[in-house]
DNA sequence: CGGGCGGTTGAGTCTCTTCAACAAATGTGG
DNA sequence: CCACATTTGTTGAAGAGACTCAACCGCCCG
């Protein structure tokens, strides 16, 4: 915890077009994120702390700033699904119509800003460069959804988790990308991936078996053979 | 074709917030239309015709005026991913780092505004509000992949065709919400909900033997008991 | 030290996919 | 206008793979 992120708040995303503006096209200026600091609070979540429900009346946005936090609905009977993993850099907060699309909730121990929504709206009127970033941002939620669903369309088991583990080496890099942390339960990975924790072991142990993996533990895995996960992945 | 929507791009997509700036929330003012239409150009396509291919350069952004457009990615092995179904006012032409992230297919015969990204780039600097009704539009595609990775995560054949009939229903009210068109082939719902088109036809007459539907042709159903779609919808 | 939680592994059932044949609809050329 | 070829949609039978139920193991915490 506690990393550079504290000062002020910070968004990550691939640019959208070449150049936009000429500008780098992602991170926000100094003075933008010292406008979004001056209405925003940095907040604590514990592990497997709600930060909100589903249907709660919209009050604020956040935006990440360390550890990992989930989105997830409820399938009409109990059974619930990951919209998204969440990681620093990340916003969360989707409404419709005034209420949260998602409940969130904090996988691991979390920091997040807390932006009130309505003053949000009006720096955002204010300043059309900042409200582009989160346009872009918004972009991003919308590539990162659509290739969630195409993990979800893998019908093979271990093709969604290999393709998992690529998905999260993208998004953790640890010790230049051999390491990858697995810093939540099997069961939010089933969540995520649409499997059952069962089928979740058996793939990881697949994987390790066919020599692409080693377990470091059960909360971090170490890929061998980039090759050999990315044709697992594909199939 | 040649509805309404001929005059000038419209914008459709659910509010966000409950009234974010005091305004209805969606819809594009006149001048705001008319700013668009001055850009924009009316360009139709032919039943299955291609608009653009996956990492094709970022050029135009579409609003769609009428007809059904798919987009798509291919599945490293061929299989192809619809990765969402758009209507009338939705938009398209998602792009990262200056490429498309996906293709986009006419479903049926359509006209789409045609926006050069640039001059809309440049548009959107100068008038937040616009911009802000474009980042409602991209927070709405955010749900709307959600919702599509929800009916991917169910695992019964009956149940996702149930989910994506009362999704299709939502989008394309005919007759009051009785018929529902069906304006696309078997293949595409399939790779649309990630069956085979097997399974799509033999869930589609699974929902009729079970008396929740009746077949009106093989492009259009008829809802004759809600509760037991719903019912199948959720299993 | 004992209990609970998270994770792994095993056996049987169910269902979707695949392969295949068939029927219906569409469109073309004579 | 009809005959035919091609495409699109439906239905059937066999096989593969994931889910469920269940037992077991290791670990953390009380």
């Amino acid at each position: 915890m506690s990393e550079k992120g504290d000062a002020a708040p910070e968004i990550r995303a691939r640019p959208f077009g070449n150049a936009p503006h000429g500008a780098a096209g992602v991170a926000l200026s100094a003075e933008q994120r010292h406008a979004l600091a001056r209405i925003a609070r940095l907040v604590h979540f514990a592990h497997g702390q709600t930060i909100y429900l589903q249907g709660d009346p919209l009050t604020h946005v956040y935006t990440l700033a360390a550890g990992v936090v989930a989105t997830y609905r409820m399938n009409d009977e109990g059974v619930r699904h990951i919209t998204a993993l969440l990681f620093p850099g990340d916003c969360f907060g989707v409404a419709e119509a005034g209420r949260y699309f998602n409940a969130a909730e904090a996988v691991t121990e979390a920091e997040a800003w807390q932006i009130p929504f309505r003053e949000l709206a009006a720096l955002l009127e204010a300043d059309p460069r900042l409200e582009w970033n989160f346009l872009v941002k918004a972009l991003d939620g919308v590539r990162q959804a659509q290739r969630h669903a195409i993990l979800l369309d893998r019908h093979g088991a271990v093709q969604r988790i290999a393709l998992f583990l690529e998905y999260l080496r993208r998004e953790m890099p640890a010790n230049g990308g051999r390491i990858v942390p697995l810093p939540m339960s099997r069961s939010v990975i089933a969540d995520y991936t649409g499997l059952s924790l069962e089928s979740v072991s058996r793939s990881l142990s697949a994987l390790r078996d066919a020599g692409a993996i080693r377990m470091e533990g059960p909360h971090a895995v170490e890929v061998l053979d980039p090759a050999r996960l990315r044709e697992a992945a594909e199939g």
